[in-house]
RNA sequence: GGGCACUUGGCGCAGUGGUAGCGCGCUUCACUGACAUUGAAGAGGUCAGAGGUUCAAAUCCUCUAGUGCCCACCA
């Protein structure tokens, strides 16, 4: 051991993880089998960047887990992985070509798919390299991308599978599209945000009505109100003639409970292209009134000479974008004298692209659909039976309360980069569901047949992840001599991940793990929170308040890293980061060193096999230590990591180092061979005894003094010791 | 419009019925051989407010205020 009298991670955090590397004991197949079993699927990071805060939080909880079953002689796997991740690596994407002065439109599709291939390719490296720095003891032989081939051939099996059961079905519904990134997306991925825009009181024939959206009234097919409201009651069922800008026409009044009576005027104009409620309206009057009119395009322009070709106002406002449409039909029908009025002061919620922040616009597509009901209904069980148990368990009830609120999944995305769906469309219009090619259509024989151009929603494929990784196959279940890891590991026992995507991820795992595997994929879900600046603000490169990990290692080590994220960090709850905090624990691992240091320097002579007689006091200070074993035990076995991380920390500075090393001192130099030996056994056992508690928290520091410790192990490492007694 | 959480010394957080704790920061002192990335001593809180339950409440219940977050197709 070096006697420097700083500890310089830099000089031993690599050497260990090399160490450990080469000891081989990350993979479980060198752990012989015992009674348990210990797996943890790693969250796989979207391949389009570097590793942050939030990740390293991750890998910090993770692997002190995974460190501390292995230590405590469970057969215990965690399993590295990367995501593809869908839509967000195609966003990444396109800022880079933008910059770039490039366009994904004007690039083949075989290209652009190669040119973000290399790029996730390259991002995969970087991130390892990445959890190697944060100490993440995973087993590399086991490490899959979301984009290997059996794992996209599995997808696209489950999606078939689910399709011939009818959990699959493809629908013409208004779906959320985005006209900057051209891709529609599921519920989940919409943000809202309240706006004040004016709403328009126009008139309708004899009818007022109030609507936010006149640039859609080129759509409407119908007038609706509530069919109790006395005031429209002759109205009902009758057709009005209104005044459209473009002409005149016959536009029908029809009663639906959907209206609200309260709002403006209590009539509201139907446009069941381009609002989901209208949508629905037009779905119970089929029969009444005309069908949807898209006037809107996928450039989020006003199309209109599509439905009026011949119109010649139309051409006015034919291409107009939304907002400018907007404005000039206002100003156009306040010309006409047919705007009653115009409230400012109007509220409400707009749909956003989660990504850029534009308004979305619902939009008439086919589009295919997870029928999720009844996916959801046995995943409410099992955590209801509390097969999974959520922690903190107050996500219970934020669980139970979407997944009985639930609308069928839109899994299209009209982007490259994913998994293409294994659906194929002949020009007779016949859809054939399979991976390859059909030779040629069954139903007219035909081989014009195309593959369906969109891709699976990213989180189709990583919702079936802990399976999946784990190499999954139904046909193999009833293998032959070889138990697969599958059979191993599944059900993991613990999910550990962001409270933030327990809806997109951990809902949606236990949804298709259920449904595929007729098991749970997990025996507990563990949700940390976000990692904040230190003023609580969310880290984002706009505010330039984003840390990055990686530097803060550079100037503190890893231990130090790891020691800072989990102290104060309760489960569910954000955790503030500062660097003060930080600082604090490079210090402890200073004074770890020391401490070590100064345990090694006095027992250069220590006899490992000579029988200590121990003082009362002595037992008791060893008794002392026992006790707090089992107490760190426990918390470690209560998932409460930020407590025994604190109590060790305490112990080992105040305890050990303040009182049990200042009062060995003087017996350290006694002129007594026995009672210095003594004096060395005790330091010599409570050191390690505290390396060990540490070490799933601090591992490199922990590593390196066990290394040198006069009473270890041959061949071991620190990693593979075994947990303490007590 | 619903729901969830938070409010404890300057800051960040523990603490779920029985005389207020931790880290950082702060004050004073100490650079004698493990460590100044240190040691010793210390200051600092009517636990957001009000009411209730109890022999006893930061801890349980009700209400109020502030903060943050999530969900929701009111045009």
């Amino acid at each position: 051991m070096e006697i420097s009298k700083i500890y310089e991670p830099k000089k031993v955090e690599d050497r260990i993880y090399n160490l450990w590397l080469k000891s081989g004991f990350f993979n479980p197949d060198k752990l012989p089998i015992k009674k348990k079993v210990f797996s943890i699927i790693m969250p796989p990071a979207n391949a389009n960047g570097s590793l942050h805060l939030g990740h390293a939080v991750f890998v910090a909880l993770q692997d002190i887990m995974i460190r501390y079953h292995r230590m405590k002689g469970d057969k215990t796997l965690w399993l590295p992985g990367a995501d593809h991740a869908g839509f967000e690596t195609q966003v990444v994407y396109e800022k880079k070509l933008e910059k770039e002065g490039r366009n994904r439109f004007q690039i083949p599709r075989e290209q652009l798919w190669k040119e973000m291939w290399d790029f996730t390719q390259a991002n995969k490296t970087i991130m390892e390299n990445q959890l190697r720095q944060l100490g993440a003891s995973c087993d590399w032989s086991r490490k899959k991308f979301t984009l290997d081939p059996d794992i996209i051939s599995k997808t696209q099996d489950t999606f078939i599978q689910m399709r011939k059961q009818g959990l699959v079905y493809r629908g013409e519904r208004l779906v959320n599209w985005c006209a900057k990134h051209q891709t529609a997306f599921s519920d989940l991925e919409i943000k809202y945000e309240e706006r004040n825009d004016p709403l328009y009181y126009i008139k309708y024939g004899p009818i007022i009505l109030a609507t936010g959206r006149l640039e859609t009234k080129f759509g409407d097919t119908a007038i609706a109100v509530h069919p109790k409201d006395k005031r429209y009651q002759k109205y009902i069922n009758k057709e009005v003639e209104i005044e459209t800008l473009i002409g005149k026409t016959k536009i029908k009044i029809i009663a639906d409970e959907a209206v609200d009576p309260d709002f403006g005027t209590g009539a509201v104009k139907v446009t069941p292209a381009h609002d989901p409620t209208d949508f629905e309206i037009w779905q119970r009057h089929k029969n009444e009134i005309p069908g949807p009119i898209e006037v809107i395009d996928k450039f989020g322009r006003l199309n209109l000479l599509e439905h009026f070709p011949n119109n010649t106002e139309a051409k006015k406002y034919h291409g107009l974008k939304i907002v400018e449409a907007r404005k000039i039909i206002a100003e156009e029908m306040e010309k006409k004298g047919l705007m009653a009025k115009i409230d400012q002061n109007y509220k409400h919620n707009v749909g956003l692209c989660y990504k850029c922040g534009n308004v979305l616009e619902p939009r008439l597509l086919p589009q295919w659909f997870i029928k999720i009901k009844p996916l959801a209904d046995k995943a409410i069980e099992v955590v209801k039976k509390e097969k999974i148990k959520f922690i903190p368990s107050r996500f219970n009830k934020i669980y139970f309360h979407w997944m009985k609120n639930i609308h069928d999944w839109n899994i299209s995305r009209q982007i490259v980069w994913g998994i293409q769906i294994p659906a194929w469309f002949c020009e007779c219009g016949e859809i054939i569901i399979q991976k390859e090619k059909p030779e040629k259509c069954a139903k007219c024989s035909g081989n014009k047949i195309e593959q369906d151009t969109d891709v699976f929603d990213t989180w189709f494929s990583s919702c079936q992840w802990p399976f999946l990784a784990l190499g999954f196959n139904k046909s193999q279940s009833s293998s032959k001599s070889k138990i697969t890891d599958y059979e191993t590991y599944y059900p993991t026992n613990v999910m550990e991940t962001g409270y933030d995507i327990l809806f997109f991820w951990v809902a949606r795992m236990i949804m298709l793990g259920l449904y595929k595997t007729k098991k749970i994929p997990f025996k507990t879900v563990y949700l940390h929170g976000l990692v904040n600046d230190k003023d609580k603000k969310k880290m984002s490169k706009s505010k330039g308040n984003v840390i990055d990990p990686f530097g803060i290692i550079a100037d503190y080590g890893a231990d130090a890293l790891r020691m800072g994220l989990i102290i104060g960090n309760t489960p569910g709850n954000d955790l503030a980061f500062s660097e003060d905090k930080i600082r604090g624990y490079r210090n402890f691992a200073n004074k770890i060193w020391n401490a070590s240091r100064f345990v090694l320097m006095n027992t250069k002579k220590f006899n490992p096999k000579s029988q200590p007689k121990l003082s009362n006091k002595d037992k008791k200070t060893l008794n002392d230590l026992k006790t707090f074993t089992k107490e760190i035990t426990k918390l470690m076995e209560d998932f409460k990591f930020y407590k025994a991380a604190e109590k060790i920390y305490h112990y080992f500075w105040h305890t050990f180092c303040d009182k049990i090393i200042e009062e060995q001192k003087k017996r350290l130099s006694d002129s007594n061979k026995a009672n210095q030996q003594n004096s060395q056994y005790l330091l010599l056992k409570i050191l390690k005894t505290c390396l060990m508690l540490l070490h799933p928290f601090m591992p490199f520091i922990t590593e390196e003094v066990y290394q040198n410790l006069p009473i270890k192990n041959k061949k071991k490492c620190l990693m593979n010791e075994n947990w303490p007694k007590y």
